[in-house]
DNA sequence: CCTTTATATAAATTTTATGTTATATAACAG
DNA sequence: CTGTTATATAACATAAAATTTATATAAAGG
């Protein structure tokens, strides 16, 4: 899954994961969307690329403006995964034999 | 939010991303984890650094064994954090002054 | 003890990300 | 047209990640 790859490494990014923050917000500009940061235009130009990349906004064109906003659905694949793993986790959790297992490692232990 | 930062780069590998998959079906040694990979030992003991320092599982110690399994409640700041983005995205699809920005951006455009 | 098994760590290398500066493009304002 | 504004792209530097090989450690099995 090349999507989840890209998806989870674009919401590594503090940057980015900001710059998301700022678009639950509503739509903004580059320019608007670069201001809070300690960091060049182009910079913020290529963490957008990485979010639409990754399906986590869109852009239309506005004259010379590139508004941009969080995609409504982005996150849909990365929900479905992160399902699957909870509920992983959870069977795990009170799985019987991975709690034999660890009761024959503590008591076992013991040379026979 | 450093933790997010671990967490969901530690999610945006593949390799790591199997290894979860195959926790999923109950605690495995390091060599049981390393072996469906064509990728040495040292890597994939590296790769289960990474998910055991993102909180994602945990080790105990069986002799020289390592078994790791999935940690319990290891999804949940990431789960809290998707979960504000998720609301963020449904908000923003309903928006009203997107909507009307958007309507004005497609029909104003017309050089009046 | 000595060997093997399971894992970790170190050093070196390759790859990928992130940021910068400088420059291009394209719409807009006069 | 011309200058300005908004954004993108290219070329480069640096830094961080992923991997490998080689080696260390430590428990287990004889």
């Amino acid at each position: 899954m090349r999507n989840l790859d890209t998806a989870f490494l674009a919401l590594a990014d503090p940057t980015r994961r900001a710059i998301l923050a700022r678009l639950a917000l509503g739509e903004a500009t580059v320019m608007e969307l670069a201001e809070p940061f300690d960091m060049t235009q182009p910079a913020v130009s290529r963490h957008l690329k990485v979010l639409e990349g990754a399906g986590l906004i869109t852009r239309r064109v506005e004259g010379t403006k590139r508004p941009c906003r969080l995609a409504p659905d982005a996150i849909a694949e990365i929900d479905r995964w992160l399902d699957w793993l909870r509920q992983a986790m959870a069977r795990n959790y009170d799985r019987l034999d991975d709690v034999l297992a660890e009761m024959q490692t503590e008591e076992g232990k013991e040379k026979p």
